[in-house]
This record gives C-alpha cells, sequence and structure tokens, in this order.
RNA sequence: GGUGAGGUAGCUCAGUUGGUUAGAGCAUCGGAUUCAUAACCCGAAGGUCACGAGUUCAAAUCUCGUUCUCACUACCA
C-alpha cells in the first residue's frame, strides 16, 4: 500500500484560456485541490500546488478569428482573468504559469525530442489540405465547405455545426481554406503516434496498482482500455502553426498536440516556481504526485500523461487522480457559449467579501460521486441555515459574551466538571476526524466535520447556560467561557482549509496569530489573560431580493440566447446551383427506428416519382408512429449512401433551431400531390 | 447501440467485507430557551433503498432482466 512519501506535488488542470472562470471550474477542481494543499501547508508537510493556463490547441486561433484579434491577444487576456479570479478565491498556488512561456515550450520540446529519439513514437504519413497560398497544412477546423450531409455550406472540416455529424475534412464539397479563402489541395503530410496499443500491457499494470482510485475514476480507464480492440494509436503532432513546434527535421509548420504538451506544463511550471530542485518533485519515487481534474480529464491523466511519462522513463507517475463529476446550474448544464454560468469575476461584484460562503457552498455541494446541481435558493439556505446561524452565530455568541463578562480578556479556566472534559476530549479529537476525510478526498464530509465542531460549541453553550451562571457562579463560567473561546480558537483553525478568508478573519478577532493544524489538537491555545480584539459578525444573511437578482439575471441570459441565436447569412449563390437540386414534395408512408442508433429513423416516401426510403436523424424529436403520412419536402437527387447498412436515397428538408432541434415545415395547401416540385 | 458512473427521506448526500427498528445535514412540525444575526438547544414526523425476478436463515448491499439520468463512443444524405 502507499508508501511514506517525503513531499506531495499536487496539480490542478489547466484551465483553457478561452474564456472567463465560473463555478464549475471551482467545484471541480480548484476548490478540493486548494482545501486539500492548505491542510497539508497547516500540517507543515512540504508540498507545491502547481497550476497555468493551457493556451494552444486550435480552439483559440479561431476564437481569435472570430473575436478579430490575435491569439496572443485572447489568452492574454483570459490568462490574467482566470489568474485574477483564482487569486481573488484564495486558491493558494504556489505558481500559476502558461504554457505560452519560453520555459514551457522549451520542455515540452525536449519532452517531446527524448521519445522521438528513443523511438517512442510510430511515424505516418497521410493526406491532409494544404494551403498554398498561407503556405501551412490546415487543421480540421480551418477548412469549411459545404456539408455532405445536410448541405450546410459553412460546415468545418471535423464536423458539421448545423446537423452535428461528424466529419472528415476530406469529405467536404467545395473546401475552402478559413484562412485565405482558396482551395486546398491534398498533400502528403507526416505525423508522430503515440503507439498506446503497444502500450497497453504497461498502462493495464499502472492503473492496477491504483485499485483505490475513486469508482468514477477506474470505471472511465476501464472503459477505454477494455472498449473495442483497446487502446489505439495517437497523433502527438498537428498541422498547425499556435503550439510548441514540433522539434524535428522535416515538421515544419506541425506543433505539439495540446493534450501531449498541456500536461508537460505541470513539469514546466514546478521548473519556473523551483528552477534548482525542481527534479526533486517530478523524478523522486519519494514524492506522491496528485492530479486534481474534471471527469472530463480523465484518460489524458490516467492513460496518456502517464503512457508519456512511462516511455520517457525519468519520471513519477501520479498516486492519485481523484476527479470530480459535472456541476449543473439550476438544473441545466453549465454552458460558456450559452451564457448559462456563474462566473467567478461577476460573482464578486454581487457578493463582496463573499468569497467563503461561494467556497462553502461549492464544497458542501461538490460533485464527488455523480453530477450535482448548484441552485441559488440552495447557495441561499445554506449562508443563512448554516454560516450565519451554526458557526458566524457560535463565535458571536462567545465573542459577545467574552467581551460582555471580561472586557475581552480570556478568562483562566479554574477546574473541569465532567462536561467540560468530555467536550474538551471532544474538541481535541476533531482534527483526525477531518484528517480522515480530506485524505481520502472527501472533501464535503470533511467541510461537515468541522461545522460538527460548530454544533459541540453551540450544544455545550447551551447546555451550560453561562448567561444564567453568571449571577450565581462566576467562577464557573470563567472555565466554560474559556472552553467556548478554546472551541472558537480552534475552529479558526480546521476551517482554514476551507474558508481561508473566515479563518483569517476569525484569527484577527481573537488576536491570535496563524496556528498550525496540530495546535488544533490542542485545547489551551488561548492563554489566560489574552486580550482579544473587537468582534464582528462573520456571515451575514442573504435576503431573497438578492436572490431573486441572480436568478432574474439567468433568466434573462437564457432568454437573451434563446431569441438572439440565428445563424449567420450564407455566402451568395447562383439560380443556376439552385435550380441543380431537385426538391420534390412527399408523404411519408412508412417509418421505424434504426436499430442499434438513437437518432436514426428509416422513412418510405412516396415522392411523387416514385417511393424510396430515407433515413433521417430525427428520430430525437419524432417518434415513428406519428410521423405516417406527415407531407415533406425532399431532396431527391441528392447522391444516395449508406447509413448504418440501409442506403439512404435523398433527404428530407427540416427546419433546426438553435437547440439542434428539428421540425417539419409544412405546407398550407393540404391536397399538394406528392411529386410537386419545389422552387 | 456499446462502455462507464449513478438512481436511498421534500432537498443534498452517507451506508465499509450481505446481519438487529436504513443514517446525517438542511427544510417541515412541536417543545425549551434568551448570551446570540427570530439564531442556538431538545424532540417528532418523514423512506416499497428506481422497478421485477433470483441466490440466502438474512439483500439498499450479491446475480440476472427492465427503466431513468449523466459522460465517452457510434449513427444524423
Amino acid at each position: 500500500m502507499p508508501a511514506i512519501y517525503k513531499r506531495t506535488l499536487v496539480t490542478s488542470a489547466l484551465p483553457y484560456a478561452n474564456g472567463p472562470l465560473h463555478i464549475g471550474h471551482l467545484a471541480g477542481c480548484y476548490l478540493p485541490s486548494d482545501i486539500y494543499v492548505r491542510y497539508k501547508r497547516s500540517k507543515g508537510e512540504d508540498i507545491l500546488f502547481i497550476c497555468g493556463s493551457d493556451e494552444h490547441g486550435a480552439a483559440i486561433p479561431i476564437r481569435a478569428k472570430i473575436e478579430g484579434t490575435t491569439p496572443k491577444e485572447i489568452v492574454d487576456k483570459y490568462h490574467k482573468m482566470m489568474g485574477d479570479s483564482f487569486k481573488e478565491f484564495g486558491i493558494s498556488f504556489d505558481v500559476y504559469s502558461r504554457t505560452s512561456n519560453q520555459i514551457h515550450h522549451q520542455t515540452a520540446s525536449d519532452f517531446f525530442k527524448t521519445l522521438y529519439d528513443k523511438g517512442s513514437f510510430t511515424e505516418e504519413t497521410t493526406e491532409q489540405y494544404y494551403d498554398e497560398e498561407a503556405k501551412q497544412f490546415l487543421s480540421d477546423r480551418y477548412i469549411i465547405g459545404t456539408c455532405p450531409n445536410c448541405a450546410n455550406p459553412n460546415a468545418y472540416g471535423d464536423q458539421c455545426e448545423k446537423c452535428g455529424s461528424t466529419l472528415n475534412a476530406t469529405d467536404l464539397i467545395n473546401p475552402k481554406s478559413t484562412l485565405s479563402g482558396s482551395k486546398p489541395v491534398l498533400k502528403l503530410t507526416k505525423n508522430w503516434f503515440l503507439p498506446l496499443d503497444k502500450l497497453q500491457p504497461k498502462i493495464q499494470a499502472y492503473l492496477n496498482e491504483h485499485k483505490d482510485w475513486k469508482a468514477n475514476v477506474t470505471g472511465q480507464c476501464k472503459s477505454w482500455l477494455d472498449n473495442g480492440d483497446g487502446l489505439q494509436p495517437r497523433a502527438m503532432t498537428r498541422d498547425l502553426d499556435w503550439g510548441v513546434p514540433v522539434p524535428v527535421k522535416g515538421a515544419e509548420g506541425k506543433v505539439l498536440y495540446v493534450w501531449f504538451d498541456a500536461p508537460i506544463g505541470y513539469i514546466s511550471a514546478t521548473k519556473e516556481l523551483r528552477p534548482t530542485d525542481w527534479e526533486l518533485y517530478w523524478k523522486n519515487k519519494d514524492t506522491r504526485l496528485i492530479h486534481f481534474i474534471g471527469k472530463d480529464n480523465i484518460v489524458f491523466h490516467c492513460i496518456i500523461f502517464p503512457a508519456m511519462l512511462m516511455e520517457h522513463g525519468d519520471y513519477i507517475l501520479a498516486d492519485n487522480v481523484p476527479a470530480n463529476e459535472f456541476l449543473n446550474l439550476e438544473g441545466n448544464k453549465i454552458s460558456t457559449s450559452k451564457n448559462w454560468a456563474v462566473w467567478l469575476h461577476e460573482y464578486l461584484i454581487d457578493f463582496k467579501d463573499k468569497q467563503d460562503v461561494l467556497r462553502y457552498m461549492l464544497c458542501a455541494n461538490a460533485p464527488e460521486t455523480k453530477d450535482n446541481d448548484f441552485t441559488w435558493a440552495d447557495f441561499q439556505t445554506k449562508n443563512n441555515s448554516e454560516l450565519v446561524a451554526i458557526l458566524g452565530n457560535f463565535v458571536n455568541r462567545t465573542l459577545v459574551l467574552t467581551h460582555k463578562y471580561y472586557h475581552g480578556s480570556v478568562p483562566s479556566a479554574e477546574t473541569f466538571t465532567k462536561e467540560d472534559l468530555l467536550t474538551l476530549e471532544q474538541l481535541a479529537s476533531f482534527p483526525d476526524k477531518i484528517v480522515a476525510s480530506i485524505e481520502a478526498f472527501r472533501f464535503r464530509e470533511a467541510l461537515a466535520e468541522m461545522m460538527n465542531l460548530a454544533r459541540l460549541g453551540n450544544k455545550y453553550l447551551a447546555d451550560t447556560e453561562p448567561w444564567k451562571l453568571i449571577k450565581t457562579d462566576e467562577v464557573r463560567v470563567k472555565t466554560i467561557m474559556n472552553i467556548a473561546l478554546q472551541i472558537t480558537c480552534n475552529l479558526a483553525i480546521v476551517c482554514e482549509p476551507f474558508l481561508p478568508f473566515t479563518s483569517a478573519k476569525l484569527l484577527n478577532m481573537l488576536n491570535m496569530p496563524v496556528l498550525k493544524w496540530h495546535a488544533a489538537k490542542q485545547t489551551s491555545n488561548m492563554a489566560a489573560g489574552h486580550q482579544i480584539n473587537k468582534d464582528e459578525l462573520l456571515f451575514a444573511k442573504i435576503e431573497d431580493e438578492e436572490i431573486k437578482i441572480q436568478i432574474d439575471k439567468l433568466e434573462l441570459s437564457k432568454k437573451n440566447n434563446t431569441v438572439i441565436v440565428v445563424p449567420p447569412a450564407k455566402a451568395e449563390t447562383s439560380f443556376d446551383d439552385f435550380s441543380k437540386m431537385d426538391i420534390r414534395t412527399g408523404t411519408i408512408l412508412e417509418a421505424e427506428r434504426v436499430p442499434k442508433t438513437d437518432k436514426l429513423l428509416k422513412l418510405k416516401i412516396d415522392v411523387g416519382i416514385d417511393t424510396r426510403t430515407v433515413v433521417s436523424g430525427i428520430a430525437e424529436w419524432y417518434k415513428p408512429e406519428d410521423i405516417i403520412g406527415q407531407k415533406v419536402s425532399v431532396l431527391v437527387n441528392l447522391a444516395p449512401r449508406k447509413i448504418k447498412g440501409i442506403e439512404s436515397q435523398g433527404m428530407i428538408l427540416m427546419a433546426s433551431n438553435a437547440e439542434g432541434e428539428l421540425s417539419f415545415m409544412n405546407s398550407t395547401k393540404p391536397d399538394f400531390n406528392n411529386g410537386s416540385e419545389i422552387k
């Protein structure tokens, strides 16, 4: 089982620099990793916390094009924005680097070279589109053309966003380069593949050593390994000009695959932070490496990156990869493009100084074992019924009484009753309970345990009733208040990983220095006679009004997005081109599901000329029995194509909205005969 | 369709190798209390453990089937 490690290296997934951060990012991996690291630091352990912006990949140049700017400006903008958000929410990275740094380019480049020299890669030459004007190969996203499926003239080389089909660039009709607008030519290109198929036994063995990983993580890995023929070779280079150049002769105009270079970002960030002894954290068996990620990154961190490290040979592998599931917002998926999100930088405008409230909420509601939902109503309840009522209230009543009875001077504990001793014993047991949960990456459990300490305090005060005793037994009250203050002080220590701002505020009120974790096992951190500062409220109630504003804001963005998103006008086309299409009216005679598919219906349509079979992807919106007799428009001279073994002889025309939902368009004169031409 | 993860109280979740009346927090209701941000403290109510079958003395837990949700993947002419 786990060796005794001397130090820990914690990485958090590198966020992609093409948009601001939202609550899903925080809940997914940054908050859990921050809690873990803060606790380890508090214990005095040797630990580094690494992160940075992922600034490569094909999506960034495209985003730049849309915004009419350069990739560099995009990544600069979001790198700063994300870094600021992390800082504001107390995510305590030791370094927040970026993959566009020179040090990263060098590190990733060297890494690739090492694998290349070792002969780890296989080379494969394929035909790809090349733009002769721009003098470069075109990645799929740089090519647009007419979708062979739905005739959308603006389909991308990898996917048609209109009909959703996955494409190869070579499938496109009339391909065009988005760089120069010219017609690209097919040219041979060489790319380097990591033969994951050959590495599968080693990867399997590695995963077998880590049966203790979370169920969602091992499950995902298993599914990759067991699926079909197992792992497949994966290209580690791309024909693109944005990224780390491939350091090999004959690879001009190529960059490293973003998922090859991004995880190496962890290494280069460590180098940047510790130029002299970074290898201690990456190449020494006494170091424990932990990757905090979201579930979408599991395959890269559990299979591909370890495979790269194995091939290299010098590096240690991750000992654990605690991946979280996804956080939804008010019942819907968080979506950057639909603006369905709570943005971190906006949150702080509406909820100034309430970083810890969000941290608390996101930890208490973290999607640790399954997707979870963030609702504003729940946010309010957690703040008002837990932070205010339990934690804030306990601290407040203790401090108020201390000022009232002793002018803020800690009273001395005289003689302990049985009840006192029991309370002190429980107090001392909390750190270990919280530790057990944190070490098992069960942060919501750990947080609940922390709150139980505040509950213990509330109960102790309710049971001992110092406000009554003060009239009859002042000596006894001294002891009671001393204990209540000790609980308050220890709360400040154990809440620090979760609520760092609150902890600092509380220590300040107590006029205490920062205390290490082990101090929380002691029951006499505050000496008699110690003078505390003026008390103030730790948490404020959140009123219905404030919540309503947030919900309205979301509703508004929902409305805006459903109304505004209309695809842009297409390029002009000629009447000749249009008249080449033979579109007829028809009637659906038969309809049935195509087995083993989710979306496909096999239709028999009378189009006047004949009755033909058409396979159509409308099963998500129409049941077969409901559309028999439905009048449709059919493109009848489209080249036939086999889909799932069925020859489809045409295409029915459907309206499609922003959500990709499809609808029939009805003629207003029902008696039009089948086969009428649509012009 | 394939693979993986889930389905437990109104809500969010625990439930370790199958073993007494299935737990917690919040919400609800009742009581007590006033130091405290109408907060705290005590108590109650609330569950056919998605559904169906099987194995067993015993199933939330194991097996098989069905169904729903999410992710990856295939399919959208």
